[in-house]
DNA sequence: GAGCACTGC
């Protein structure tokens, strides 16, 4: 190993930065077990491997008692003295034995299996704090809950909640059009979650908890979940796990969720775009009337594991200041409601709840990094060579390009390493990986070896490695950023948040006191930004509002963003809407937009949808194999090396056609749904990616399901199977419906120009059209990486183009 | 000659 190796952090002052405000915290061993099934992302089957391998472990001895803070508006401290009493384990029991009275089906073992758990469950942090949640949630209706990792709120809140008084249906009569209508309100508890995954995994995790099966497995069910392709609900389901576009699109249909007496938005602090618009309309709902819901109120929890509640308090507030004329109404006491105001807040408590953790160290870099993958090889093999096994490695890198130029630097350094030490284990990972080679990451070690796990930023919330003690941190990533004016996603390496390189060490202290390894100076830390920048800031809003719109909030100004996009960014959406006709000159939504927001499209494929309908059915199947492809990752696998580049060339070649990528991925589509032997051996013949095919067809089923209902299908010709001919112009043409300004021409100097601004684009790498020179083409992303790139390219006319322009106006 | 991560009855 070369000498230089150990150089960079050797006087990094440890002493010094050991200092830096790490709790320390004792771990809990099943709240990780369960966070680590949680968060294992990308296979759901095995996150349905039967119960017992959840069983705890031995676990060393934690090194600090855990502090639990608690606070509360401050008009209550009685019931903040309450929790400092005596243990709260005592009065649990009180409430719990009811779930089971009411069910003919033995449930003996499960109950057994419930009973041994509450013992792990007694010990995680938030457990102490159940008696304090429910007296709060009886007198407010929001509470704010900020629950560090390995609290377990997740789990537990749900629990705490199912069997208070004002979780149960309650009978009413809801008044709606003059008509009056008996109806039963709440009864049920959403927790949201940002992730397929983490959904299914909590609510099986839970429905153990809690002595009952699991959603559909009986009617006597108690737990059950919902995600697109996969509902797992019971008539008894009273406690539900459901991803954040679950709970929109049920929202969409029942704007009151009369089904639910309490809505728990986890995971909070991530920000996504789905996230705000779900707390903008719960805000609404709280603070409204509840003319739709017969009065009943719905309880919000909002859990994030970062303490920024600041902003969400400020959000809640300012929605309870906006009902309060109707208050005053009421009360007939204006005077006093002013005053209110500048009081604590009425109707919002508080909570803190510190998580469980093992000590983490923290070693800034002395001086800037310039090259993070040389800087992160040196410090990987000064670990290896000081540190004692066990203790793996993980590194977060920005990309695929990094972490295989990282893969390959350590592999090349190992082969000349002393054959004393211990051997490493490279592993890559992220999004693109295919599946075999993502579970190899989770896999132990084996014997004498150290696992070196190089990532993007899939490991810092999606998926959880087990064994790492050392964080290796670029302090970077890449981040998607659509840019309004010039109509395009930029994908950039940008620096990282506070709250991401904390995220990101926290993975080293999940099993054991670890060290974190930043490739930046402390200096540069403290300029990060506090937290992630949301997601509702970086992105195309179109379907944000279309979805909005959808559920007749007109006056997008007045929506109560938690954080407001920039006025234009609204202005351009509403300028796409207008133009594919989803909305009416007035703003309001149209027909057509109403149709849209129904399908679980970009309103711009959607738009393409309901074209292609018009060209005929035959059209449409055609339509909806290509949308389908669109609407998933890469179908095609990335070719690592040479060889296999001119394999899948070959492979592919019956595939490819001359008309571009959208044809070529309706050939995909028909030859693979033709294959019956063995579609899985058809796909690693033609490197087509089986798992995304498979999504393929869950979306083209689901498509083709909506538009039967629709009546834009008929059963017959659902049911035909003998093949049309495809028609590339009708199929092209009804893209440029959704794309007519996502196309460019050909200019004399060889390269391509947009139609519509006339910025220069240049045809992906990916793309079956690469290098080809056509008068016009078109694309569904236009994306800026290293330079402009148009990608999902087909071969247009220019007279099309001209066309559909001329329909927009 | 190139692909951060999620999601939708």
């Amino acid at each position: 190993m070369p000498e230089k190796v150990r150089t960079v952090f050797e006087d990094s002052g440890d002493e010094k930065l050991v200092k830096l405000k790490l709790s320390p915290q004792p771990t809990e061993e099943p709240e990780r077990k369960k966070k680590r099934n949680k968060k294992r992302k990308l296979d759901d089957s095995e996150a349905s491997k039967p119960a017992d391998q959840d069983e705890p472990r031995e676990i060393p001895t934690p090194a600090k008692q855990v502090e639990t803070t608690i606070c509360v508006p401050k008009k209550r401290p009685e019931i903040t003295s309450q929790t400092n009493g005596p243990p709260s384990s005592k009065s649990y029991p009180k409430s719990k034995p009811r779930p089971f009275a009411d069910t003919k089906t033995n449930f003996t073992p499960l109950r057994e299996k419930a009973k041994a758990l509450l013992e792990t469950r007694r010990k995680l942090p938030v457990f102490e704090n159940a008696d304090l949640i429910r007296e709060l949630l009886r007198k407010q209706d929001v509470m704010l809950l900020v629950g560090e990792t390995g609290s377990g709120k997740s789990t537990q809140i749900p629990q705490f909640l199912v069997d208070e008084f004002w979780c149960r249906p309650v009978p009413t009569q809801i008044t709606r059009d003059g008509k009056t209508e008996n109806k039963m309100v709440g009864g049920c508890i959403a927790i949201t979650q940002p992730r397929r995954v983490a959904a299914i995994s909590l609510a099986r995790r839970v429905a153990e908890e809690m002595g009952t099966p699991l959603g559909s497995h009986s009617p006597a069910s108690k737990v059950g979940y919902s995600v697109r392709f996969d509902t797992s609900t019971s008539p008894s389901t009273r406690v539900k796990f459901l991803t954040e576009g679950m709970l929109l699109q049920e929202m969409l249909h029942d704007p009151n969720l009369t089904k639910y007496s309490a809505i728990v938005v986890d995971e909070v602090h991530e920000r996504g775009i789905n996230v705000d618009l779900t707390l903008g309309f719960l805000r609404n709902l709280v603070s409204g009337k509840k003319e739709g819901r017969g009065g009943v109120p719905l309880k919000v929890i909002v859990m994030s594991a970062t303490a920024d509640m600041e902003s969400l308090t400020d959000f809640f507030q300012q929605g309870f200041k906006h009902s309060e004329p109707t208050q005053k109404a009421i009360e007939g006491a204006d005077a006093e409601a002013d005053k209110m105001d500048t009081s604590t807040p009425k109707d919002i408590s508080v909570c803190h709840i510190k998580g469980r953790q093992f000590a983490v160290k923290t070693i800034y870099s002395p001086a800037p990094v310039h090259d993070f993958v040389d800087a992160a090889l040196k410090i990987i093999f000064q670990i290896h060579q000081k540190e004692p096994m066990p203790g793996d490695i993980l590194v977060f890198l920005t990309g695929q390009e990094t972490v295989e130029a990282l893969e390959h630097l350590v592999n090349e350094y190992a082969m000349g390493m002393d054959p004393s030490l211990p051997k490493i284990l490279v592993l890559p990972l992220f999004a693109a990986l295919p599946q075999a080679a993502q579970q190899r990451v989770f896999a132990p070690a084996p014997p004498r070896t150290r696992k070196i796990v190089l990532s993007t930023n899939i490991a810092e919330t999606s998926v959880t490695v087990s064994g790492v003690r050392h964080v290796i941190d670029c302090g970077k990533a890449k981040v998607k950023q659509f840019r309004t004016r010039l109509g395009l996603d930029s994908l950039l390496v940008k620096p990282i948040s506070k709250s991401a390189a904390i995220q990101r060490k926290g993975r080293a202290g999940r099993e054991a006191p670890g060290q974190c390894f930043r490739l930046y100076t402390e200096k540069d830390y403290l300029g990060f930004d506090d937290t992630n920048t949301p997601e509702i800031l970086r992105c195309d809003l179109s379907q944000a509002l279309l979805n909005m719109k959808a559920r007749g909030v007109d006056d997008i100004v007045g929506f109560p963003f938690l954080t407001r996009p920039p006025r234009e960014a609204l202005e351009k959406a509403l300028l796409q809407l207008l133009n594919i006709n989803a909305l009416e000159d007035d703003g309001k939504i149209s027909p057509v937009g109403l149709h849209i927001a129904k399908l679980p499209l970009t309103p711009t494929l959607g738009r393409v949808l309901l074209a292609a309908a018009e060209n005929g059915p035959e059209c449409l199947l055609d339509v909806i194999d290509i949308i389908s492809c669109l609407s998933v990752e890469n179908i095609f696998l990335n070719t690592t090396s040479e060889e296999k580049k001119e394999a899948a060339e070959a492979a592919r070649r019956d595939l490819y056609r001359r008309e571009g990528d959208h044809l070529t991925m309706l050939t995909t589509v028909r030859v693979y749904a033709a294959e019956h032997s063995d579609r899985k051996a058809w796909a690693e013949r033609h490197l087509v990616s089986h798992r995304a095919m498979q999504s393929v067809m869950d979306v083209r089923k689901q498509l083709r399901t909506q538009c039967r209902q629709a009546k834009l299908l008929t059963s017959e010709a659902l049911n035909n199977t003998s093949l049309h001919d495809p028609s590339p112009i009708l199929i092209l043409q009804s893209f440029l419906a959704g794309f007519a300004t996502n196309t460019a021409r050909l200019v004399p100097d060889g390269s391509y120009r947009t139609i519509v601004g006339n910025q220069t684009v240049a045809i992906h790498p990916s793309s079956v059209l690469y290098g080809k020179k056509l008068e016009a083409i078109m694309y569904n992303e236009f994306v800026f990486t290293n330079r402009s790139y148009a990608r999902g390219v087909s071969a247009v006319q220019m007279d099309w183009v001209g066309e559909a322009l001329a329909g927009k106006d």
